[in-house]
DNA sequence: AGATAGTGTGTGAAAATTACACCTTTAAAT
DNA sequence: ATTTAAAGGTGTAATTTTCACACACTATCT
């Protein structure tokens, strides 16, 4: 049975990536969608944006609806813009992304119909997504492996506490490569950014590593910029 | 006399900042508009995106209409989606930037009548620009600025055979810094992508330099990416 | 012949990067 | 109590990269 669709002129809209890290891997939000076209589809969640609110506003209140998630950082990173890239009319697509702590807490829960559920996926492994959500996906990638070189995004993913081993192990998600334990260390600790705490990693079987923390206000003194 | 003009809901439009390299300068390409709203004002070559086209096809065509310039590799680099960014309405631009060779030859010569003209001005001491157009100069600024480190843009400003001085002189102007000579020579040398030519300068009244040639298929070569 | 203006070249010190292996600590299992 | 499993934590030497720094050479013009 075939969905006869509307078609539309000239729509912007927003899609967002948002990059989490959990049990050593990384991995993004997805959505089931509810709506046509690609109903069913997994998705990046997003959607269109209203006449009064700015993109970056936009980009906020839809990550919002279809996940329940607030107050990220996000960060433009590329509009998409093919002519046939919406199967119901032109639609052009700003793409953001954001990098945040998962915590069980939080729980996942669109407020609106358009998204049936929303739920972690590992970046590995990722199965065919809607439109061009894939090559979005793909983009915002190799952005934030860019990225991490010259910005501390990686905290963003951990607990604000955390272990020098996980902060290795998710340079090497990210980078997708392994790296020296010692050499990461020292360089890690040699931009003294890094602030130890007094506490221990609990509720592990083995020797319990030190925790740290990122201090933010150490790195905007070191490094002028942004 | 205040003019009245036409509203309209949702348009998607492109912007380009065009560098280009003369006189030891720094410049870009901006256009005398002959439309309201900023008649008369200062702008980036600038216009709407049509239906049917992508939008980095739009990029070349708008480019070309404004300036007569044709076939650059033009690079999206953000989009700007303020809800007041246009007096007339709801306009969302993205933004493109490319870096030229500027030679007296090839002339500007807008071919629509949107532009009154197009001409080259020195990045230091621009004056004000129509709509947001200084802050997408900034920020493309900021974007070559940081990408001049990783990839050869500097290349696709100098004429095609140039000499190490003129070479450091664009890395200056773009860096915004003094480098050393030997420093920098010995550096861009060690990459092993330029070809030194048989030739040297011509037309000065002191020892004449060298030229080199930018060598893209080693280029390649030694650096995998792009 | 001399003045002028930019070309072209080398070395040593300091900093950053890389490669590399073993003992320690803790909890769980026996 | 002892053992085992799993990860924590640590230093050094070689190499590479970066940086600071000064003077003689050459072509042209007068």
């Amino acid at each position: 049975m075939e969905v006869i669709l509307p078609t539309f002129d000239s729509v912007f809209s927003i899609d967002c990536v948002i990059f989490g890290f959990e049990a050593g891997e990384l991995k993004i939000l997805l959505i089931e969608r509810n709506e046509e076209p690609f109903k069913d589809w997994l998705a990046l969640p997003g959607y269109i944006v209203a006449q009064d609110e700015s993109i970056d506003d936009a980009a906020e209140r839809i990550l919002y609806e279809l996940t329940g998630l607030r107050d990220l950082h996000m960060q433009q990173f590329h509009t998409f813009g093919e002519v046939n890239r919406h199967p119901q009319g032109r639609v052009i697509t700003v793409a953001y992304y954001a990098l945040i702590r998962i915590n069980g807490q939080k729980e996942l829960r669109p407020v609106t119909q358009y998204a049936r559920k929303a739920f972690w996926h590992p970046v590995n492994e990722l199965p065919k997504l809607a439109f061009d959500h894939s090559e979005i996906f793909t983009t915002a990638f190799a952005k934030i492996r860019r990225r991490l070189n010259y910005q501390p995004i990686a905290f963003e993913l951990l607990p604000e506490k955390f272990t020098l081993t996980q902060l290795q192990s998710l340079y090497e998600a990210i980078e997708m490569k392994k790296l020296d334990k010692r050499n990461f260390r020292k360089k890690m600790l040699s931009y003294g950014f890094l602030k130890e705490l007094d506490e221990k990693q609990k509720g592990v079987s083995y020797r319990a590593a030190k925790l740290y923390k990122f201090d933010r206000r150490k790195y905007s003194k070191i490094f002028h910029n942004e």
